[in-house]
Formats: C-alpha cells, sequence, structure tokens
RNA sequence: GGAGGAGGCUGGGUGAUCGCGGGCCUGGCAUCCGUGAAAACGGGUACGACAAGGCCUGAGGAAAGUCCGAACACCAUAGGGCUGGACGCUGGGUAACGCCCAGUGGGGGCGACCCCGAGGAUAGUGCCACAGAAAUGUAAACCGCCGCUUUGGUCGCUUUCCGGUCUUUCGGGACGGGAAGGUGAUUGAUGGUGCAAGGGUGCAACGGUGAGGUAAGAGCUCACCAGCGGCAGGGUGACCUGCCGGCUAGGUAAACCCCGUCCGGUGCAAGGCCAAAUAGGAGGGAAGCAGGGCAAUCGUCUGUGCGAACAGGCGGGAGUUCUGCACCGGCGGCCCGUCGGUCCCUCGGGUUGGCCGCUGGAGGUGUCUGGCAACAGACACCCAAGACAGAUGGUCACCGCUUUCAGGCAACUGAAAGAACAGAAUUCGGCUUACAGGUCGCCUCUUCUG
RNA sequence: GGCCCCAUCGUCUAGCGGCCUAGGACGCCGCCCUCUCACGGCGGUAACGGGGAUUCGAAUUCCCCUGGGGCUA
C-alpha cells in the first residue's frame, strides 16, 4: 500500500463517479493500473484544527494498514473527511471505515464476485486509456 | 486555620508489539532511475543508487495569532529631498524592538502588591452637542446680594398741632388717639450702578479651605494647600526639597499638528543551480530630435591619361558609432540622482521534476566574576526534528492522578469514566491570545492556641 | 507557508465624534384603495461581529479576539 500524490491521479479518482459516504466520512475509488493499493486521505481545513485533521488521517490509515491482507488490491482510494468527524473515537472510526469498504466491494467478502463488479467499472474518456 | 499577593518549574510514567520521518553502520550488488508488454533505448553512478537488517534520533510553552523587532536573500555597496508611517516620563540592557530591568510621577488596595499610549494645550488651528446668562473672551448677569435714585406699605422713636379720659397743690401731670414733618428698622415696585460669594445648568463655569476686610463682595489682604514662574541645594536624569515672587492659567493631541528618535522595498513561494518542455504567437506602447566621427556610394570640379580609369577638392549620403536632450524600463507614491536599453508591458503557450538555501545558532547547560536587576564577560561540557500532501500514531498491560458508584467506623478494596490548550515548515528575540491539573519556596492581612 | 483586506436590519447599502432612539432601497407583516389581483398610498417589523481602552460622549478613534475574502511558486 502506498500514498497517492499527484493530482491528476487523484482527479482521475473523482472523475470515476464511484463513491460511498457517511456523513463523517466519505471514500471515493477507482480501479488502477498498478497491482498494490494507492491511497489518500483529505481533510479540508473545515473539519478543524491541525491536531484534529491529523488525527483523523493517522487513525484512517492505521486501520487499512492493519487491514490490508484483507482488502482487494488494485485500488486507488480517496478518503475525505467531513466536519462531523471531529468527535468521533477512534473505535468508531474504525468501523465506520470498515463498513465503508464492504460498501464498496473492496473489503474481501465471503462470496467472492471480483469479475463480476469490475465488469461495470467505467473507463474513463470513452475506453482511451491505454494499459488495462 | 482562613483570606489573599507575586514568581519559578512541570505539562502523565514504564514496558511489549505493529507502523512513520531523518541520519549512520553492516552485509549483498552491474546496479539504479525513466519510457515500454517485452526486446530495447536514454540517463545516473562504485566518494553511487536501491532494497533489507541493526543502531541512534524525532514537536511546544505556547510550535498558535502573524502584532512588533532582527538575521539572511534579491532589487544598486541602499543614495538625497518631499510625502508617508511608527514610537513617545527618565536611566540602563540589547543585534534590534513598540520588548525587558531599575527608577520618577499619577491612580487603586488596610497590606503584600497591582495598574498607567505618561512629550508639548504658554507654537498655532479646530472641537466642546443638549442644557445653561455665559463653553475661553481677561467674557457674561437668569435667580440673586449691596448701597443709591424715585415711589409705596408696616413698625419703633421723636418734634409741632388738635381732640379724648383720669387726676390735680390748678402751674400742670399720667394714659391713650389723630394729622403733618423728621429719623431709624423692615418689606415691595422701578431705574441705572457695584459684585461674582451663593443658587441653578452642565463632564467641565476662570483656583480650594479658613480668617480679616467690606454697603455687599472679590487674591482686596493674610495663613495653609494646589497650580505657575524664578533662584538655591540634591540627583546622570525623570524629578524631589527649600526660599522668593506675582496671584490664575478649562478640557481634548488613541483631533489636525509641533518637537524629538527611528524607518528604502520585497519576502525562503526570498533567491541560486541542474534537468525537462513549449513558443518564437496575439494585442498595446516606444523606436524621436540636435551635434560630432567613420563611411559603402552618388553628384560635381580640377589634375593626369587617347581612353577606360586613377588621384585630389567640394557637396549630399544608406548605414554605423559617440555625446546631449527626449522616450522606455529597474531602484517604495512623487522629484532628484543613478543604472540599463532598443526594447518594454499585457495576454497566450510550456513545465508542476530534482538539488541547494535547510538548520551549529545574537545556541543551550553548569560554575565563577561584574551589576540592585535586565544583562554582560570568562571557563568547561553538550549538539538536540528538518518534512515537501507534509513524519510522534494504533493496540495491550501495569502504575500514578481526578470524579462517581458499591463495601467498610476507618486505613483501604473493587468497578466504571475522564485527563487541558494544542502539531515544527528559513531561523532567532519579544508581545498577545488559549490552557486540565500538579509542584516549589517567598511575602501580606486576619483569627486561634502556646 | 508568507503578505494583505473586509465586517451595519433577512439582502444590498448610507452614515464629519454629539441632530443616531442609526437613514434609504428591495423584502416581510398589517391597514386603505379595487368586485378581486397587481400597481399605488399609509403604518409597522428588523442591524452597528465580541471584549477592553481613549473621550463628558464611540457605529465612527486605538488595542485584542472571532468570522469571512483576496494575492503570492
Amino acid at each position: 500500500m502506498e500514498k497517492l500524490c499527484k493530482k491528476v491521479e487523484i482527479d482521475t479518482v473523482f472523475r470515476s463517479r464511484k463513491a460511498v459516504s457517511t456523513p463523517a466520512l466519505t471514500l471515493h475509488f477507482s480501479r488502477n493500473s498498478v497491482s498494490r493499493n494507492r491511497v489518500v486521505i483529505m481533510a479540508g481545513k473545515k473539519v478543524g484544527t491541525s491536531v484534529v485533521r491529523n488525527r483523523a488521517r493517522r487513525v484512517i490509515w492505521e486501520f487499512l494498514r492493519s487491514s490490508e491482507p484483507l482488502l482487494r488490491q488494485g485500488m486507488d482510494m480517496v478518503w475525505v473527511v467531513r466536519p462531523e468527524l471531529g468527535g468521533k473515537s477512534n473505535s468508531e472510526i474504525r468501523s465506520l471505515e470498515e463498513s465503508l469498504l464492504k460498501e464498496a466491494g473492496i473489503w474481501a467478502a465471503p462470496k467472492e464476485h471480483p469479475g463480476e463488479f469490475f465488469l461495470d467499472f467505467p473507463s474513463p474518456h470513452g475506453g482511451a486509456r491505454g494499459g488495462t
């Protein structure tokens, strides 16, 4: 699992229009061309002070890291933190993440149909992407 | 014991485990990076790059707000004037400051102690609403106070005259009344004068209190206080103390302003280097004048020559160069000055990579010396984050703290919950703001006991 | 990260330190006009971001917070 840094790649994830959300947390995701997962966690100024924002990033990142063996690989994820997350405890944040991952199909569920899920993935720019 | 005052320190700890940033070491290595499906191509390097392991190290007192001051970098080695801005008791500290220390003055508190943007209102200008007679002018007189002029009322005393009652020694006497006049007290009206003490208005009314003085009053006179000026003494100074003088000067400068001191601008996204990529595009402005030098070349004259031509003189001269002015641009808004220049500005187009700056510094800690202190000096020891979507966290256990509940007379035991403000971004010195607690001595007032 | 600016009724805005108990427009509410609606007329509702300081007096001047916005490779 590595970090997703470039603005162009992050914009690609947003353009895929695949997202699940709760009032406190939103997960945008798309499939990538690398075989590893790439993650970025965004916490804007409206979430709170730098202490609140950095704590949210660490907690989210730490849960993803510790539960990586259970996740499907080859995904780009953009986590967007919303102001409601400020008052949540660490265990609450973890359960929120788990439910979002399950909803997005990234969490390795008991019944696995990976091929079916990725079939309806929209290829951006009318299939102009090479290499897939 | 209670109530306070001022200041310093600290900002949970230990262990296990999984992770993150930086550095070093070890072993392995023709490897590493980019493009590519691969082959391959391009590039970097054996003081190298990558991955693994080990070790070391890794947020704050405010890292914050960005309110001041600097260092550093570029713009000229940061220049002059105007404008503008900041500061403002005194002395010291400091690289510097709007900060700190010590003092002065004022205000608050019984006190320890705390607070103060605290230069100039006699340099000038402005403003002081409403109310009030009057809001700064040696002004003004509403209610008032005083004597005086004119004119009344009441009362007292007195002179003259006229009656009355009683009495008589018939000379008168006593009592009371009326009229006219004089005089005094008091009171009213009127007029002009004197006064500013009192009332009233207001944030503020031209010193305050007391005594003398006066028709009533007034610094009119005196004492004390406050304020002003001068002199003397003390202090580096702010200022303090004493004496003398003339007796009066309102407030506001966080209103303009005056005085003194200081200030060029921009800010590490400063700035420098490397690599890569794109374009030579569009719009606008300016490419002017004068003089001098050189000069392709042209015209003309003279000379030589049969001639082509050559040489010399004169005149013009594309171009080029120099000087001055102008223009444009850089150096805060303007002027000067200065530097650069045929280009300058705006838009459009490309890149969104790497390295340096980047952490050893006005640095900390300790001791000694100087100083009331801030601080300075000497010596010794120490090196303590440097990221670039941005590193300190998760889980578990135990201990310590606080609260609640249960048990217990109590010491205590058990369970649950909680633990502030807050995260480095070029670096320092301050200020300001936020902050759960814990802890250390010092000081003041008060109560009780001995 | 650095450097700046702004804050007045629900909205857009006026507002020399005293006439501010803060004005106007659009809203909103009520009444009148009309057969009814619109237009029009009359009246009302409603604000100086918070705290401190200067001043006799502050929306206005000064300081500190709070909340918005902009510029900068």
